[in-house]
DNA sequence: GTCTATATTATGATAGAC
DNA sequence: GTCTATCATAATATAGAC
């Protein structure tokens, strides 16, 4: 099946570029993994790039569903607690999608037409969306005080993806799975405390 | 001169490994970048993965005079202090050298011989120096609280890393340069607040 | 120590049969 | 839509002249 096919690659690509960057995955071996003909993929895709930027879109399009859900709730009328939930729910999501981290870590390190693309197209956006919402939050929770977003952005990135990003380092250098459901809890737990303070 | 080919390479070594990871470098292209032929590569180092591992060596010699000249310092008693300035010396030294964040997201997020590799040379001696650091400081500073050093670990280095790792993607989506010194200096500021508490 | 030349392999993309 | 065959290119590594 034509559709079939198609997610077939899709998928088998997102976690090739994820784990193993665009430079260290080969379109070959993406077909093989996905058990398909390598011919295919200029069929479906195009080029190696176009691949890509479809890999990227379906990692995206899961969490940007999950943001709006949670912007969209108006039960949360607290503003501590609105970003609280937002930081654990992040969490988790970075870890059951660490492939979402890598992707993003991957390619926003250097100059280049797929760093262009993916800032214009997802960073870009995801950044005004959290800036809105930690600007809006540092009014009612004092402890995030008078912070440019950029700095709010990237620490609340690095600190939530970053040992899930690792989680192969991880393992080796600590012993800790992070992604044992206990790990994940433990480190949403932590990193809402260190950036909102203790619960009240 | 031979030493000065050596260090030549080595150096263009690291900035391409760091830049552009280890698929994406050539050593043709590393070679050009020194000047040298690419014969001389092989020649010094052997195959690429011992060139990788030469310019691993160099990028954690420097970090490591730094941890051990902070420790060495008899001066400072406070346990507070001691921890303050070991966070702000980091991000003062990831925003000199980012090739060093760069090389350690890298390896550290798939498995395989290079990610054994640099945890067993570098990132374990450094963990345990870490969480020898912080758990002496969580009997003195409270909001550390009752955390496991993994978790300290990673929110550690995501918070102070990501900024200069993502430093191009950071410029095109918020404009801010992070090596700016006075954003440098913001984010040490903002990333000991966040960890320790507001300054005594 | 430095260079050129080359062996070998793998890649992305294309052409064309079915 | 799916396949095989192939082109053109670039990679690492090696051999051997100088």
């Amino acid at each position: 099946m034509a559709q079939d096919t198609r997610e077939v690659i899709l998928d088998a690509a997102l976690r090739a570029f994820a784990e193993k960057g665009f430079d260290g995955s080969s379109t070959r071996q993406i077909a093989a993994q996905a058990k398909v003909n390598h011919g295919l993929i200029p069929y479906y895709f195009g080029t190696k790039e176009k691949l890509w930027q479809a890999a990227v879109d379906l990692a995206f399009g899961e969490m940007k569903a999950g943001i709006d859900r949670l912007l969209a709730d108006p039960a949360i009328i607290d503003d501590r607690e609105r970003t609280a939930r937002m930081i654990r729910a992040h969490v988790y999501f970075v870890a059951e999608h660490p492939e979402f981290v890598r992707l993003m870590y991957e390619e926003g390190k250097r100059r280049g037409p797929r760093m262009r693309w993916i800032v214009d197209h997802h960073v870009k956006p995801l950044y005004e969306a959290m800036a809105e919402l930690l600007e809006h939050a540092q009014s009612g929770v004092g402890i995030l005080g008078d912070i440019a977003p950029v700095h709010l952005f990237y620490i609340m990135a690095g600190s939530t993806g970053l040992i899930f990003h690792q989680a192969e380092e991880c393992r080796r250098v600590s012993g800790v799975d992070p992604f044992d459901a206990q790990v994940v809890a433990e480190h949403a737990r932590v990193v809402e405390m260190l950036l909102l303070g203790p619960a009240p």
